[in-house]
RNA sequence: GCACCCGUAGCUCAGCUGGAUAGAGCGCUGCCCUCCGAAGGCAGAGGUCAGAGGUUCGAAUCCUCUCGGGUGCGCCA
């Protein structure tokens, strides 16, 4: 795991084994027992203790022995350990273990030391995970209904990092379908128009936006009148090279606005071209997972069109998938899933993990790429995310859209109006497979019930203590041994909860889940806020006390660790944590 | 019809991959404050974790079924 920091749960996560070991020496314990079920955590309720185990009740089974006599001797163990204070069991075998202050002062210390890194990982041999995400098709600008997808990607890459692996942030660039032509012609007819031709109403089926006006001027500053009346097939490779190009120079700056940048644009086109459809069709068919057949109609409303013809299929029901599914077309082009299938065949030859975050929409396709990935790579690890709907509201009314007459609310509209840190902020503020409810009103209102005003104000408010101190004539130095020792007991309680980060952060990104991040920060911030709110009836609480330079740089040091930690938080999560309200 | 996601307080949602008496915000009730340490504070009421079985020391969490809501289904992308 880590390389230089040990967290007080590592610590006593090897006392726990260390006092294991000497009950086997003993013989009070058979040798030899299955340990992995075994936690050590701060238990839900503080008033247990700082620490729980549940060694006891785990080992009971296969020791053939009663938890609680285990427990027992297991705490009369434990109590040798050094910075213990009491052990006590509980319940059904649950044994709490209460620390000396001087570990949590110890801790704060070391959170102070470590700064940034106290939470983040550092394994000598990081694990390689492709992040695939955002991968809207080039078409036009990005609208909300991709901003979701593209927060949720890009804070769990950065939590990825910040737990210790090396993160690839991949966009898979959908320019060889039928929508890429379409958009071609799009940019055909805004060609013409650009060339002084009247084209009327844009046409059903091909793309109304205004943001493909500048793209007919260039091609008309390139071409001239070279395609104005040419036939398509002279024209569509170039206009939709061009046309993708430009769409996704628009995308790359909107991502821009919510400070994402991507390491790798992985084209479709250039994947197929350069024959790895092919190849990955090869690897499935030597195992036997390829075959000619025909597909049953679809189910449910039944496609005027349909009719059944032979296929080259992939057996994905090998794998728990409904049907099988065409990797090939009838006319022996690639499906979309084909081309997917070889994709990320490409991606996990370099990776070791691969994650994807798709839109909910394409919940159903998820088990047919499973099942390519499991059958070409042996089962490496790969996840898909699946990120819900975000529902606009203004003041409570539902924002209308209508995807026809283009007048969809643009992503870049939403982060001009905001700001890109509530954007990110709220977009992380649920479960990612949990509807979302964003509210222009509530995100920027600056009260306890908005989360990121809540948070950012517990850390400007943490940045104001030192300029105050300042003003106030306090010198702020580390505080002295016999200071921090002054701090007390919702004090500690701090530390306690600040001391929890790097185990959320390891928790959060094993389960992919970079929301718990914000539910934290949320947390520490309360307990900060209310922490603070105690120098209110009690003003020798108060953080700044001019006549005690020793307590207040204590407290200063508590405040900066809390502060710190906040502050982590929120780069993992790709918000900018402020110094100020304003 | 089928698959996936979801169902937790009046509302919106957390719940640390199986732990103890299930939490937060809003709303409600009652006190306190009107202090730039501002953009409120404290406390209280409020729950059959949709329902029924199962797994085990122990289930909101895992398995099965039922009910209810959402999303989707194609040689599209």
């Amino acid at each position: 795991m880590e390389v230089e920091l040990t967290t007080v749960f590592e610590t006593y996560s090897a006392a726990v084994g260390a006092a294991l070991d000497a009950l086997e020496a003993a013989g009070t314990l058979p040798a030899g027992l299955e340990r992995r079920a075994i936690t050590l955590e701060p238990p839900r309720d503080m008033a247990h203790g700082d620490l729980s185990t549940n060694a006891a009740m785990v080992l009971a089974k296969p020791a053939k022995m009663n938890p609680r006599a285990i427990a027992d001797s297991l705490s009369a163990e434990l109590r040798k350990a050094e910075g213990v204070a009491s052990v006590e069991v509980a319940g059904p075998g649950f044994i709490n273990i209460r620390l000396d202050a001087a570990v949590w002062i110890a801790e704060l210390g070391e959170i102070l030391k470590c700064g940034d890194d106290y939470g983040r990982f550092a394994p000598a041999k990081p694990a390689h995970v492709n992040v695939e995400y955002v991968s809207a098709n080039p078409t036009g600008p990005m609208h909300m209904g991709h901003c979701r997808g593209a927060v949720v990607g890009d804070a769990l890459a950065a939590l990825l990092e910040y737990a210790g692996n090396k993160v690839t942030r991949e966009y898979y660039v959908n320019d060889a379908g039928g929508q890429v032509d379409v958009l071609a012609r799009s940019a055909h007819l805004r060609y013409r128009e650009a060339l002084g031709q009247d084209i009327g109403e844009i046409p059903e089926g091909l793309y109304p936006g205004d943001y493909l006006k500048p793209v007919g001027a260039a091609l008309a500053a390139e071409f001239g009148e070279t395609y104005a009346n040419a036939d398509e097939s002279d024209w569509l490779p170039i206009f939709r090279k061009q046309a993708v190009a430009a769409m996704l120079q628009l995308i790359k700056e909107d991502l821009a606005l919510l400070g994402i940048r991507h390491d790798v644009f992985a084209s479709e086109a250039e994947v197929q071209a350069a024959g790895a459809a092919d190849a990955a069709e090869a690897d499935l068919r030597a195992a036997g997972y390829i075959y000619e057949g025909v597909l049953e109609p679809p189910k449910g409303e039944l496609p005027d069109d349909w009719e059944p013809v032979e296929l080259t299929l992939f057996r994905s029901t090998a794998f728990g998938d409904d049907v099988d599914r065409p990797i090939k077309k009838s006319d022996g082009s690639w499906t979309y899933f084909g081309a997917d299938i070889a994709y990320h065949r490409q991606k996990a030859a370099s990776a070791d993990q691969l994650i994807n975050i798709w839109g909910a929409d394409h919940a159903g396709t998820v088990k047919r790429i499973q099942a390519a990935v499991a059958a070409l790579t042996d089962g490496k690890p790969f996840d898909v995310k699946l990120v819900q709907m975000v529902r606009l509201f203004r003041a409570g009314e539902p924002v209308k859209m209508s995807k026809r007459s283009g007048s969809f609310v643009t992503l870049a509209d939403v982060v001009r109006e905001v700001g890109k840190d509530v954007v990110r902020f709220m977009m992380l503020t649920r479960r990612a497979d949990a509807p979302l409810d964003f509210d222009f009103a509530k995100v920027v209102e600056q009260s306890k019930d908005n989360p990121v005003f809540y948070v950012q104000y517990a850390h400007a408010r943490i940045c104001s203590l030192a300029r105050r101190a300042v003003e106030a004539g306090i010198e702020i130095v580390d505080p002295a041994p016999g200071d921090l020792a002054r701090l007390d007991a919702a004090e500690l309680d701090l530390v306690k909860l600040a001391a929890q980060w790097p185990r959320i952060v390891e928790a959060a990104a094993v389960a992919h889940e970079p929301h718990r991040i914000a539910f934290y920060l949320g947390d520490l911030a309360a307990a900060f806020h209310a922490n603070w709110n105690r120098g209110n009836d009690d003003p020798s609480k108060r953080y700044l006390l001019a006549d005690d330079h020793g307590i207040t740089n204590a407290r200063l040091a508590l405040a900066r660790g809390v502060g710190q930690i906040i502050a982590s938080g929120l780069r993992v999560m790709g918000v900018t944590p402020v110094e100020e309200m304003n």
